[in-house]
DNA sequence: TTGAAAGCGCTAACAG
DNA sequence: CTGTTAGCGCTTTCAA
């Protein structure tokens, strides 16, 4: 400590350069400090070498560069958000991360928002608005720089949050869902009404009247709900009887299965919409398996294109929703968003509708 | 401002309450300050209030409590975690998001960390370790409470970031590999070579010789690799042939099919292994379409008990490795880790070997 | 039971 | 081009 032959390093340099370490507040890496220490240069100075180093001198550069490089300096993001008011996460809050389509989402979402620095900073509901509203909250706490939910749906307090959100200049955007009236946030995705009743038109358009819908197991999927409810009326409109069946709370494949013997005992119908592929594809091989021909016997119709539809039966008729690309919209969206508005005043934004679109394949 | 009826709330109070908003640093949501002036108490006992009620007053803890509703508070995490020094966040770095295994992982994990007040910072590779090092040096940022990577081969830089952080006293922890030579970090996981000579052996000692191997389309996927290797080896040793044949880089069911198609060009062999079961699901479909009998004409064995392998063919013979139990193990022992450690001194850990089953099914 | 002071590591704003 | 000063919002420590 009381070195007499001092060396022309500061005071404080040599202070940083004792590594505060193990004992106290510090948790001992390397700080902005540190690095200014041994490069013998305040450290604003790395500071500005991180972000611009063109507003550096050459030599005064080459002297950070080497000391960051000896002392593995990681910069506290931590310290950064805090001090700059802005942070580089996003958060985004999905009902699954198990979920294929939400996981295509989530990798556009990540693939585009990589490049701008941005970070994702996930959380998963398991479909439930509780837990929907206790991980807004909590990702709230990280000031992200913008906020995806999935849905329209949410609870009061969740709804209250995401509102002062933006009004503190916060982008919130609601993905997967689409809604021409309920515009209070700005929305990326399709509406699922329209879906349930494209299913319905496609079927009945083939010349099906005795119609059936098979709900998934997990009822508070409002969505897949609205599907179906949607798919009900149009068939209804049309003169025609459309039967419901739900689906057990199993794994999509197994519970297709179980759906397709249910109908059976309960007389099979001509034609059946799922609300997701993995069930049409399950009820397809249960179907197979028991010498029931499809289409001729009984038609299929899936939702989502997942892969596998693809490969059963010669293709399975579904409904593509393009899940990788919503993710790039909401990206692109964010961006936007977060550029354009600062931090101040509502953040602006366009709502961007996608086309669903029906694909027939060879089980309708 | 110079308000001559000012009440009894102090001119700290009255600053806070005015809502720094929208100019200069402050982001306008409100802070310890704000909740602080309209309790009439000093912030301190507001932080105090949020993490023990039981230390504050009752009448000063409701005051407290109305004026947190009241505001709308939301802590801000970043400062938290400057103060203390320690974060809420477990950084977990994945090749893929997509993938079933890993999203199955990645569930357990998260559904096993809450409670405990800990949230998940994801990041993906893509199966590339110049992005995992990237990845690595971002989430580091963070400072995590726990780092969690896939796999036990690494870029030198990001092993160097990985042993630094292990001697500030951050667990760091490799899942989905295990080996019990090289053990320079805590392992969660099972042998990939183990994996690839239990197939081997299976396929041997239901007497067939003529084997071959379909590895993935992603080269980069180092584990998979291993499995092959060891498939091979296990093979030789038995006096058999392996022949090796690589799925191109599409859909796996896609390149599944592409595979069984490549075989039956180049002469079936009797029975083969996959690098997962997406593969083998993708052989087997195609193998049925073809009028290929299974396993009469050829046997076919995967990896991973997707949900799909149970489906098909009624059952794909595979190997279990419980994904999710990956997942929560992982969450164990880092827990054991963080609150043990303390943030001093090298994290010590157990690894924990999981044991992968073979499940005959019908396809062998 | 409560509060004042200091500081976590960084950056904005302003000097030199 | 470089440095100084003053915080960001919270928690630690210590004093009342």
């Amino acid at each position: 400590m009381a070195n007499p032959e001092k060396s022309s390093t500061s005071a404080v340099a040599e202070v940083a350069v004792a590594r505060p370490a193990a004992r106290g507040r510090g948790h001992g890496r390397a700080t902005l400090a540190t690095v200014a220490a041994q490069a013998c240069v305040a450290s604003m100075t790395v500071s500005r070498y991180l972000r611009a180093p063109d507003q550096v001198g050459r030599e005064t550069g080459d002297r950070i560069a080497s000391a960051l490089a000896s002392t593995g300096y990681t910069p506290n993001k931590h310290a950064g958000m805090l001090a700059s008011g802005r942070s580089s996460l996003v958060a985004a809050i999905i009902p699954s991360i198990a979920s294929p389509l939400f996981a295509e989402t989530v990798q556009g979402l990540s693939d585009s928002l990589r490049g701008h620095g941005l970070e994702l900073l996930l959380a998963s509901t398991n479909y439930s608005l509780e837990r929907e509203e206790e991980q807004i909250r909590a990702v709230l706490g990280w000031s992200p720089s913008a906020l995806v939910v999935t849905g329209r749906r949410h609870s009061d307090a969740a709804l209250a949050m995401m509102r002062q959100a933006v009004t503190v200049g916060l982008p919130v955007l609601e993905m997967w869902d689409h809604d021409a009236v309920d515009r209070s946030f700005v929305q990326v995705g399709f509406s699922h009404r329209q879906v349930g009743d494209m299913m319905a038109r496609h079927l009945l358009a083939k010349g099906y009247r005795d119609l059936a819908y098979v709900q998934t197991g997990v009822p508070e999927d409002f969505r897949a709900a609205e599907r179906g409810e949607a798919f009900a009326a149009r068939v209804r409109k049309a003169g025609a009887a459309a039967r419901m069946f739900h689906a057990p709370r199993i794994e999509p494949l197994a519970a297709g299965r179980h759906a397709l013997r249910e109908m059976l005992a309960a007389g099979l119908p001509r034609a059946v919409a799922f609300a997701n592929d993995n069930l049409a594809a399950g009820a397809c091989l249960q179907a197979l398996e028991q010498k029931i021909s499809v289409p001729g016997e009984i038609a299929l119709l899936g939702f989502g294109d997942f892969p596998l539809s693809r490969q059963i039966a010669g293709g399975i008729s579904t409904v593509g929703v393009g899940p990788y690309d919503i993710g790039v919209a909401c990206a692109r969206q964010l961006l936007r968003m977060v550029t354009q508005g600062g931090l101040i005043g509502p953040a602006r934004g366009r709502s961007s509708l996608r086309l669903p679109q029906l694909l027939p394949r060879a089980t309708t």
